[in-house]
RNA sequence: GGGCGUGUAGCAUAGCCUGGAUAAUGCACCGGCCUCCUAAGCCGGGGACCGCGGGUUCGAAUCCUGCCGCGCCCGCCA
């Protein structure tokens, strides 16, 4: 289409960088599918944007015509695609395993998500972590490229002083067994009560916390209970939720703790390593602190301690010099925006990376509690995600007793859990990922509108029409175009309406893969869905007599479903062949 | 105080980067539809000064600016 425009234009003198940043979608969808508004080459022109619309239209018109239809209207001229065109590109992404989603130059991507903190309960700020990452991983991995899953858990720190004497002051074996059956969150509570109100548990914690890091063996022992039982815990609630997340993913941030002071020795290497106040800080510069001094980024403590920075930074030296990696990506809360910012300047300052590194801050907004405050984790009560999951998935059981009686034993478990936990992961990667997520049970596990459940049905009901055709899918796929000839060639409104979003599946797909942006995908798929429940409604499929409308039909049931399936299973959410 | 973000029907959201025609979607609400491929559905309907005021433009939810509300961040936590 573009070589036609651009032919037209020339011969109005068009430039292509003047009219091709105006062509668009259309956004009134009568009109067509594509539009190019002439309202702002009236004054190059000297004509009525009327007048231009209509001249364009008569010069693109035949060019067009195998294609598309092309009309002009109050100054837009607006093209529509045809059947034909449409029916060609449906049958490329039939005949294709990959849907028309291509694959790119492989790269190497660490991604940096989920990162919870030992002895310390996971919260819903860590699922949005963990279920967004997760997503960017296979989406990543569907393009080509490789992405390294890092866990950056928290297992080092200051509160392990309190937290291992704790250990010891209950007993071994009966501080394994609170953590084992993910009672975190009152064990941390528990030691942190007695770090405030008890002197001697203080100074025996802080005691502890220079054992630690001196590697006292006996404690690092003590520190290894910790870590262990919090990571069977979490890696429960990661096999619930159906992360590729493994043991082999874990970068604790003890694990630069060797490389800190190397952090320290390069920074002072390339001059920008300052003394204030006793610590040692660089100045990333553009930031100021209440008082209107330069804000500093702080790389050793005076008491010779290190910053969650220094560890960011160490990560991105091992990033860059030892993995090889071509991007960082860091799927963590936008409060801690700042901080990165100040993290990447200083790594660029330092050297540590250069600009053909593509960082990025994956950030995504607070969850909140359906009053509109955040939802926090030190004081107030907190959602644990085990629980969590558990009630989403006995909810999806109760529905399906309800609306599906005869779906019976393991697999109706089977499918309350695909259901339940779509539910969980799709309300949460269909919103903006940079807004703050309201939280809401009752909407997150509502199973109308766009929800996981609801296209899961769409795909479920599609799977129900194939066990009853009883046919080969694979022969829908090859000699789609054979389908759509004579008065055939007709198509039905909802079978036009469900094609053109069908088409529009791998720029979408794009579109969310390099924005880190599955929401646009669910946007899309809900879409599908929709439109595909009203073509169900509306054009009889099996029960059709004429063998080629069936057919055809049949065809795009088929497209349909592995729409869903493909763009649900990267954004790690499972589809049922019944529900 | 400084910085960042956000404000779209009763509720929840998309659209904003890259300005276009009648502001899109879901829930809720109103009215229809199951002797028929799964009604977890479909068809139709009402409901919005896009926070407020200026500006740029032929044209602003979108860009600029000033207010207002809300949220977050701002040197030894992560």
């Amino acid at each position: 289409m573009a070589p036609t425009f651009s032919k037209a234009m020339k011969s109005l003198e068009v430039d292509d960088s003047v009219w091709l940043p105006l062509i668009g979608k259309a956004t009134v969808q009568d009109h067509g599918d594509v539009a190019l508004p002439c309202h702002s080459l009236a004054s190059r022109l000297r004509k009525s944007p009327q007048d231009i619309a209509e001249q364009i239209c008569l010069l693109v018109e035949e060019d067009l015509a195998p294609i598309a239809t092309v009309s002009s209207i109050s100054g837009f001229v607006n093209i529509s695609a045809k059947p034909e065109w449409l029916s060609k590109s449906l049958s490329l992404l039939l005949s294709d395993p990959r849907l028309g989603i291509e694959s790119e130059k492989p790269l190497t991507f660490a991604v940096d998500y989920s990162a919870p903190n030992v002895a310390k309960e996971m919260h819903v700020g860590h699922l949005r972590s963990t279920v967004i990452g997760d997503s960017i991983v296979r989406m990543l991995e569907f393009k080509g490229h490789r992405a390294i899953r890092e866990n950056h858990v928290g297992d080092w720190g200051t509160p392990f002083g309190m937290l291992i004497e704790h250990l010891l002051d209950l007993g071994e074996d009966q501080a394994a067994n609170e953590l084992g059956v993910g009672d975190l969150d009152s064990f941390y509570k528990q030691a942190r009560a007695k770090f405030v109100s008890d002197d001697e548990f203080a100074d025996r914690s802080r005691r502890r916390v220079v054992l630690l890091q001196g590697g006292d063996s006996e404690t690092l022992r003590l520190w290894r209970v910790l870590v262990d039982e919090s990571m069977r815990y979490f890696n429960e609630v990661y096999s619930m939720l159906g992360v590729l997340l493994t043991d082999e993913d874990i970068r604790g941030e003890s694990s630069y703790r060797d490389l800190l002071p190397k952090v320290v020795e390069r920074l002072n290497e390339v001059g920008i390593l300052e003394q204030s106040e006793g610590a040692d800080v660089v100045f990333p510069g553009g930031w100021v602190n209440r008082e209107g001094d330069p804000l500093p980024m702080i790389i050793r403590k005076a008491d010779g301690g290190y910053n969650y920075s220094t560890s960011d930074l160490a990560c991105i030296i091992d990033r860059v010099e030892r993995m090889g990696c071509d991007g960082f990506l860091y799927v963590v809360g936008t409060p801690q925006k700042q901080h990165f910012e100040m993290v990447f300047q200083v790594a660029i300052q330092a050297g540590f990376m250069d600009e053909d590194h593509q960082v990025t801050h994956v950030n995504f907004g607070s969850v909140l509690d359906t009053d509109g405050k955040v939802l926090k984790s030190r004081e107030g009560e907190v959602i644990k995600l085990h629980d969590l999951l558990e009630e989403a998935i006995r909810r999806a059981e109760d529905a399906i007793n309800q609306k599906n009686p005869d779906l019976v034993g393991e697999e109706r478990k089977k499918v309350a859990r695909t259901v339940g936990i779509g539910a969980v992961k799709y309300a949460d990667l269909s919103t903006e990922r940079t807004k703050d997520y309201v939280f809401d049970w009752e909407r997150m596990l509502s199973f109308e509108g766009n929800t996981a459940p609801y296209l899961q049905y769409a795909y479920a009901r599609i799977c129900s029409i194939f066990r009853k055709w009883g046919g080969e899918r694979d022969s829908l796929r090859d000699n789609f175009e054979s389908l759509l000839k004579d008065e055939l060639s007709i198509l039905s409104n909802e079978e036009l309406t469900l094609s053109r979003r069908l088409v529009e599946f791998p720029t979408i797909v794009d579109e969310s893969i390099t924005t880190f942006s599955p929401h646009k995908l669910c946007k899309h798929l809900h879409s599908v869905a929709s439109s595909f429940a009203s073509f169900y409604e509306n054009c009889s499929i099996l029960k059709e007599e004429n063998a080629m409308l069936s057919t055809r039909r049949l065809a795009l049931c088929d497209l349909t479903a592995r729409e869903l399936q493909l763009g649900l299973g990267i954004m790690g959410i499972d589809v049922p062949e019944r529900m």
